[in-house]
DNA sequence: ACTGAATTTGCAATTTTTTGCTGCATTTTG
DNA sequence: CAAAATGCAGCAAAAAATTGCAAATTCAGT
């Protein structure tokens, strides 16, 4: 992100350029305060505000007192329960963007980070994407470019996936590309663990399925452990946390042979 | 993880944001206190007590001393304003809990009736219900008593639901004792039509997995007609609209011999 | 390359909005 | 009934929006 910025200070930037930019920021970010396009951008306040304001009329983004947000926020019920886990789950869904091709046939489960991976998925790129996730499988509707398959099954109230032995069978019958596969914690001896019986049965028959596991991680959930075991650290081929790559925090992972981004 | 807190609390809110907080409070626990608030938002208490007096007066929520609890629990649950002739299709939801009976097996097809019919679905009744309409499983997972099965498939972005092989296939492995048709166009001589030939296909193996046929029709979609045919008239046991049962505009249906509620 | 119009951008002065605070009225609670 | 909690109105400071204007930039047409 610094690198990114450093280098907008230096070059600066046609309209219609900034106003992609602050789209693109109003869509991973949900909102966005005047005074930090100011920054960002290295323009004026004024200059933002005008520009807030065409996009606003264009009816792109909605302009409030002191900035912007997003105008398709409010229409589906997206609980965002932790405000500031969500901008880390952004910025974790954008480096995943960083394995995607085209064409590939892809595997997601449940989650809240997935459910954000699944709503910034870049609309230029076709893939089929297996899921089943009830909320992942809605985000993933608006994007005309993915073809999505709902595996079906018994539906958990809480969990919003589908679960058990049809749902198992029928990934059984999957060979992807890619999983994306949601954490419940992760450490480097006990690998990734969840608390729920049948979402480890679940996790499992998706990592079969699949040629390579990425996993979307908060760090708040590493270093922490539950009941039931879904596979070894190493089972995991790329991890992905808000943190910087370098960070020492993951170097347990990096000792195992993992990609971290 | 200090470091996390700490930028929670740093990062003003909008007002926006607050109150989109704030209503999600109210509608996740019923009731708040205006000093619970104050301390989560990390902002003065008049600024809540605004905050709440102006949410009031919109109707989101009910201020109280001391804090605000819900009006009533649909208000800000869906986009239900933008359900075209929502009065009509909440009737007919409420029409058809007559038919409902405890542990029955259910089959539900997409539409927005159907939609509503799903939301309103007796809280008290206990039943297993399949759906390949992902905005209606949505719904149902509101319902603890539901035994909520998703019918998996490749899902169209427009209508939202699990249609092609798979999906038939697995319609064609239940037995259900009703069946909720969403309705396409439906008239007295050429029967139930649809635009969409795939979700003809898909109706057509509803109704052979069921024992019953209701169709949920508004009365503006009677008398007019499709390209593809689902079924004649006479296969559906119960047709429920908005009119009172006894209106002359649906006699051709009773002459077919069609319960009408 | 030069001109001149149109657009864009930044600046300063003014207005509006937001927010927290003070003092006082009202309601709740024991 | 009295103490505590809550609500309310007005006020002032800070932040943001608006307005008018001038400098800078772009660009078509010579």
């Amino acid at each position: 992100m610094d690198k990114i910025s450093d280098y907008r200070v230096l070059i600066p930037m046609l309209k219609e350029e900034r106003h992609d930019f602050i789209l693109n920021e109003v869509k991973v970010r949900n909102r966005v305060l005047l005074t930090d396009l100011a920054v960002k951008l290295n323009i004026s306040e004024d200059t933002v505000r005008r520009d807030l304001k065409y996009l606003d009329e264009q009816g792109k983004i909605k302009k409030v007192h002191g900035g912007a947000i997003s105008t398709s926020y409010h229409l589906y019920t997206y609980k965002e329960q932790e405000i500031y886990a969500h901008e880390n789950k952004s910025v974790i869904a954008q480096k995943a963007h960083a394995l995607l091709r085209e064409g590939q046939v892809i595997l997601i489960s449940g989650g809240t980070t997935n459910l954000e991976f699944a709503r910034l998925f870049p609309k230029n790129i076709k893939a089929t994407i297996f899921t089943p996730s009830l909320p992942v499988a809605m985000q993933l509707l608006e994007h005309p470019n993915v073809q999505t398959i709902f595996i079906g099954g018994r539906l958990s109230h809480e969990a919003q996936i589908a679960l058990g032995g049809e749902t198992i069978q029928t990934i059984s019958q999957v060979r992807a590309d890619l999983c994306f596969l949601g954490t419940g914690q992760l450490d480097p001896v006990h690998g990734l663990t969840e608390f729920d019986w049948e979402v480890v049965q679940l996790k499992k028959a998706m990592i079969l399925a699949s040629k390579k596991i990425v996993s979307l991680t908060i760090s708040e959930k590493i270093n922490s452990i539950q009941v039931y075991k879904v596979c070894d650290a190493r089972a995991i081929h790329t991890l992905i946390t808000e943190l910087n790559p370098g960070d020492p925090f993951l170097d347990p992972f990096k000792q195992l042979g993992l990609e971290i981004l």
